[in-house]
DNA sequence: TCAACGATTCAAGGATTATTGAAATATGGA
DNA sequence: TCCATATTTCAATAATCCTTGAATCGTTGA
């Protein structure tokens, strides 16, 4: 994730509709969302929900693919994991003060990391 | 850091010039910067890094302190902190999977939450 | 083939955000 | 007090983003 990426997705998720939307997203998995109904959950019109899936997928936050009549939304988990990585990296350019209670947090839902510093 | 504070940062964070202020800000730790230094080092005008401060400032990213003529702009490390935080819970919302590498990340810049952990 | 469904695209409008330069404010020193 | 410095504020313009509804596209089943 550059600058460039970064810069994108953060206005990606400065616009309340679509974080709402990457939240979904990220909750339901790998399966996805067809955009109709996070058009219907999130409460907006299908052409603007299309407009923010855009938004979201011209940020690398999101991928799309067809099912039968249905297109399924899926979030982009590596790109939302380079996004953490680039502010914290960005934000921790010497600064352990900034990322130190981040890493905490990040580390009580990740074991995996847990181990390996042990 | 609720939701309403994370939208209004990561607005502020999506624009070149304010990214590039916030990377210099956090560099510069607890002395932080000269208004008049930000603009020259940013090769912005005046004007235009004042309005830029501002929006920073109003999303609670800086905070500023007027010392003699001149204003000093810091970085505000708990919102940043915040941000990463926001970032983090929300989208390992149960998904260890994005969070992982992050975690790597941050725990290594943070040597205090590694004694933590074992 | 035709109708229905799920979704996108397009154009128009309104709203917000960014840039610029001129004018105003606050501070400190001669 | 007056001038210079450091910065902000303001008004105007340009640029970008958001919303809306109508039209369009791709897919499926009758």
């Amino acid at each position: 994730m550059d600058q460039r990426q970064a810069l994108a997705a953060f206005g990606a998720l400065s616009q309340e509709t679509r974080l709402h939307i990457i939240r979904m997203l990220v909750v339901s998995g790998p399966d996805g969302m067809a955009a109709g109904s996070i058009a219907e959950k999130a409460e907006v019109s299908p052409s603007n929900v299309s407009f923010h899936l855009k938004e979201l997928e011209r940020a690398g936050l999101i991928t799309q693919q067809r099912e039968s009549r249905s297109i399924i939304y899926t979030a982009n988990y590596d790109a939302l994991g380079g996004l953490i990585r680039f502010l914290t990296e960005d934000c921790c350019g010497g600064n352990a003060e900034i990322c130190a209670p981040a890493a905490a947090v990040a580390a009580c839902c990740a074991p995996a990391t847990k181990e390996e510093l042990q």
